[in-house]
DNA sequence: CAGGATCCTATCCGATACTG
DNA sequence: CAGTATCGGATAGGATCCTG
């Protein structure tokens, strides 16, 4: 069990390990599930939006923060970016094929968990 | 749009604001998502584990950042812990029905990404 | 408008030591 | 075995200022 729990096999004799501190796909999990990639790939779900239609739909979020998130998105492929060289300047995101493969998934999640919970507020703390 | 982008509504004139900061399905999907909590849940989404087994199944990580991530996923719902009260001590978790609803999507959400990506590995800088 | 650069702080998290 | 407590370094991330 401690194999099948910690090893995807992808071909005879090629193994996945994502539970390794070195896996790419662990990488590209931690950046989707970071703590606003996951909101960017869910505001970009249905449409493409500019970088200060991004900012104001995800409240808390920093440009700082929101410029770098995007940076690693779009390196990993998931999220494209487009600018548009006017004055002031434009440029939009979006989501690539592969970004809206991984956005369902976590889009199911985000519905299963708000659908649970109840509109109440309590301190987490 | 910007209306559509952050507001999931729940019922006719009850919203659920999760771009929100003070949104409590914002924080349970913090925890869901965080850093070592993914691996729990998907550890966890085939049988019930042992913490030492829990420790041993998720490279990487430290028996702090266990405890305090099962605390957490226990305290949100999504996990139970059963105390055996021998000596030596042997406490067991597993998913709740909640948790197991959770973890399906993050089982596919992690699906996508391993055999989307090439068994290369590359150095993500 | 879309960011980069800087500074500074909160927190994350690992290492270590200790307990029932 | 299954934790808790404490410390300290690393990193995340906010605030502010600046630029094409």
């Amino acid at each position: 069990m401690d194999e099948g729990v910690q090893v995807t096999p992808v071909e005879p004799g090629l193994r996945y390990e994502v539970f390794h501190t070195d896996c790419l796909a662990r990488d590209v999990v931690d950046h989707v599930t970071s703590r606003w990639g996951v909101w960017v790939l869910i505001s970009l779900r249905t449409n493409a939006l500019r970088f200060y239609e991004l900012r104001e739909s995800i409240h808390g979020i920093s440009e700082k923060m929101l410029s770098q998130t995007l940076r690693v998105l779009v390196q990993d492929g998931l999220v494209w970016r487009e600018v548009e060289p006017t004055t002031p300047p434009q440029v939009t995101y979006g989501l690539t094929d592969f970004g809206r493969e991984i956005g369902e998934p976590l889009r199911e999640l985000f519905d299963r968990i708000t659908t649970r919970l109840p509109q109440e507020y309590k301190p987490v703390s």
